[in-house]
DNA sequence: GTCATATGTGGAG
DNA sequence: TCCACCTATGACC
């Protein structure tokens, strides 16, 4: 699930159903026990994404500081819409719960949440969230984001684009898939340097990004196909597997391009799983890449 | 039951 | 470049 729209979402969610209330805080799995009894029963004050990291501030200069990794999640619950909403009843935890908030109000709860297989959560306070802040690049969901930042690193760089979209420090908030997909909807080849994109390239991807991943905040999933491209407007089936988002290239492998027909490739770039069309995006010729594709390729004509 | 896999990151070699 | 880590799930025996 997590790229920088889960984050962004997840800090909508904790928001607007957290913000202003005294929050039990717990955790059933043990592993953030101490720091869960340092917060439980205070006010939980705000909740805000950068990348795709996620900061819960509690009254005192208290953050909780929040990084999925690959596998985590954090699942807030509300009550039911028309259901009077300190009724919510607060299931006992199922599995590895790291983190439980519960809302309260009374006696009641309105809300809870819990974090599963988080690679972090860690308590740390406004200087702390201030140095994970300055270790991000812009985050195309945030308003006052500089792109000309991620500029300067990419245009001066000889690292494959492919590489430095992933690279948060250059970039925060884009994983895998939009990686994936925003080079598709460009044209370019993930192994293309940095230094060869061309400024409007650049500004026409980032441009992208807000896009994309503004929808993806919308929506809960990852979506990139235009319009023309859809299931519906290609009368082709929907794609259905674990993230459900209509995508060009991402876990596509041997399938038909939606574009060209041509099956798309994988590959491997810095140890994550790289895919992409080898006729939409034609720049580079596919022989530095890792094996793991030449043989996949091989087996493909 | 075992194993592989996953939208990520950081550390060791 | 490989490996460990965090957890759940689906494939396969």
């Amino acid at each position: 699930m997590p790229e920088g729209h889960t984050l962004r979402r997840l800090a909508n969610e904790i928001t607007d159903a957290f913000v202003g209330r005294r929050v039990r805080v717990l955790s059933p799995q043990g592993r953030f026990e101490v720091e869960a009894r340092q917060l439980d029963g205070t006010l939980l004050l705000g909740a805000d994404s950068v990348g795709k990291h996620l900061f819960i501030e509690f009254a005192g200069d208290r953050f909780v500081h929040v990084h999925l990794g690959l596998i985590g999640g954090f699942a807030v619950h509300t009550g039911h819409a028309g259901a009077p909403e300190a009724a919510l009843v607060v299931p006992e935890p199922v599995g590895q719960v790291r983190l439980r908030l519960i809302a309260m109000q009374g006696a009641g709860a309105t809300a809870y949440a819990d974090l599963r297989g988080a690679t972090r959560c860690d308590l740390t306070t406004s200087a702390g969230r201030d140095l994970v802040i300055a270790g991000l690049g812009p985050d195309p969901l945030r308003p006052d984001a500089d792109p000309a930042r991620a500029w300067r690193r990419i245009s001066r760089s000889p690292r494959p684009i492919g590489d430095l979209l992933l690279d948060q420090s250059v970039l925060a908030g884009v994983g895998n898939v939009y990686r994936a997909e925003v080079l598709f909807r460009h044209r370019i080849h993930p192994l293309r340097p940095g230094n060869t994109l061309r400024r409007g390239q650049f500004a026409a991807i980032w441009a992208d990004l807000v896009a994309l991943l503004s929808e993806g905040v919308r929506v809960g999933r990852i979506d990139t196909v235009r319009p023309e491209h859809t299931p519906e407007a290609m009368g082709r089936a929907p794609r259905v597997d674990d993230h459900g988002g209509e995508v060009y290239v991402y876990r596509r492998t041997g399938a038909p391009c939606l574009v060209c027909g041509t099956r798309v490739r994988t590959g491997t770039l810095a140890g994550r799983n790289l895919f992409w069309c080898g006729k939409c995006q034609p720049t580079f010729r596919s022989r530095a890449l890792g094996s793991s594709q030449a043989q996949r390729e091989d087996g493909h004509g």
